[in-house]
RNA sequence: GGAGGGAUGCCCGAGUGGCCAAAGGGAGCAGACUGUAAAUCUGCCGGCGAUGCCUUCAAAGGUUCAAAUCCUUUUCCCUCCA
């Protein structure tokens, strides 16, 4: 493809590029010698379920491949065995040898779903990391100097306002950039918060008599909510291993403004599409809700198939338009001798599904009127129930159960 | 090492002896309206078969008829001095 062609792909969604000249000119070289870039990406061993979010930067490697370049997924299991780097969560637990692996493992069958594995090597940074001894250490860091590392936000913030730095806080920034060095990178990919880290390669790539990597970050997700960014702790997250029927709605239910860069970062449609479909809701063309049935269908077939994604769409449609019950639902068992004359009190009937955390959440739903069973409202306290095999526990619009008498 | 300030529910934050299961805001959940969008309005938002009872205001003890509030010790954090 020719150069201007692939830089086009290249920029697609992209937060920040340094710089395109670079990847440019890199392009150009590869080309001439006929041979692809080297593209990293550096991963946490530490979180391996893998959501939307994670997939931008996914997309962008995914890319990267297309074009024909080579891609490197290192994994940080030497940095992840000594500690978090960010000041914040200070206690995060070190990792075991097992652990890491068994990460590494989730990890790689996931990321598959979007990178090509025949295309991708896979690295770990204890590799070398490992090996230094405390002379490389010291040589390694003789390359970068405090006031620089104080450049970073959150160090020069923690410096001011006199909050602990770790010395050895310094060394992660340092350890990400020698990855780019030991692998000769090319590119380094990162979201817009790498972007220190990312930088440093490049500084330590010259130290080392090497070209400096371009760098390319995507922009943080926002997750459901549509302010915070996606990730597990927060809640907001869609992961690539969702069912099916789940992916779709929690797509639907993001919030319309998000709806472009979602399709933007997370699917393939062409760029032109992309903005045929941008002003097409902009001039009213093109209803939002049309628009994200779309884009919660194009997800779905993404990480599962077309049918799939039909079903999904059938049952969304099923459930939220027409109020009716989702195909499967989670299923919990009732021991019949709880029963008195097979009857049983409302509030330990709902809060027996688990769909509530506890008695009183329970009362406080059924109060508000958020309970149906078998498609009836029940908003009284005060009532024993029969409990029947295969009966349906519903509370709001979205939790189900199905009773199973044992 | 010395002097001072602080720790409250998921988060922020009021509360300095009873009226405190603890104001207010945010988040969340539910209802109405809708397109499982946004905005808005309403209600809920520790546990308990519940006009009451139980466990909560960093931890442990103590004073008191009564403690988030007072005292003692401990832990952690911050500010200033060295």
């Amino acid at each position: 493809m020719k150069i201007e062609e692939q830089l086009k792909v290249i920029n697609r969604g992209v937060a920040e590029l340094i710089s395109e000249e670079e990847l440019k000119k890199k392009l150009e070289k590869a080309a001439e010698e006929d041979r692809p870039l080297r593209v990293k990406l550096g991963l946490d061993p530490s979180a391996p379920d893998i959501h939307l979010g994670h997939t931008v930067v996914l997309q962008k490697l995914k890319q990267f491949q297309d074009l024909g370049h080579q891609v490197i997924l290192l994994i940080g299991d030497f940095t992840g065995r000594i500690g978090d780097p960010t000041g914040k969560s200070k206690t995060r637990p070190q990792l075991t040898e097992e652990q890491i692996k068994e990460n590494a493992k989730t990890y790689q069958e996931q990321i598959f779903k979007v990178l090509d594995p025949d295309k991708t090597e896979l690295v770990f940074n204890s590799e070398w990391l490992g090996e230094m001894d405390f002379t490389d250490v010291i040589n390694l860091s003789a390359n970068y100097t405090v006031a620089r590392m104080l450049e970073r936000e959150d160090f020069s913030q923690r410096y001011k306002n006199n909050q602990a730095i770790s010395i050895h806080e310094f060394f992660y920034p340092l350890m990400q950039g020698y990855d780019s060095v030991a692998i000769e990178a090319d590119v380094e990919l990162g979201g817009t918060d790498q972007k220190f880290n990312l930088l440093v390669g490049r500084d330590l790539q010259k130290e080392y008599g090497q070209d400096p990597q371009v760098i390319v970050m995507m922009p943080i997700l926002e997750g459901l909510d549509g302010v915070k960014k996606m990730s597990k702790s927060l809640g907001n997250y869609i992961g690539i291993n969702d069912k099916p029927s789940d992916m779709y709605g929690k797509v639907m239910s993001i919030p319309d403004k998000l709806l472009i860069r979602y399709f933007e970062l997370l699917t393939d449609i062409s760029l032109e599409e992309l903005k045929d479909l941008k002003s097409g809701i902009n001039n009213g063309e093109v209803h939002p809700m049309e628009a994200k049935k779309r884009l919660a269908k194009t997800i779905v077939i993404k990480y599962y198939d077309e049918a799939a994604a039909k079903e999904a769409a059938k049952e969304f449609e099923r459930v939220f338009k027409e109020g009716k019950l989702p195909d499967d639902m989670p299923e919990v068992e009732i021991k019949s001798d709880a029963l008195e004359d097979g009857e049983m009190w409302i509030v330990k009937l709902v809060a027996a599904t688990g769909l509530v955390d506890s008695n009183s959440q329970a009362r406080r739903m059924i109060k508000q009127g958020a309970v149906k069973i078998d498609d009836e409202k029940y908003d009284k306290i005060n009532l024993d129930v029969e409990v029947k095999d295969g009966m349906i526990v519903r509370i709001g619009k979205r939790r189900f159960a199905k009773i199973v008498l044992n």
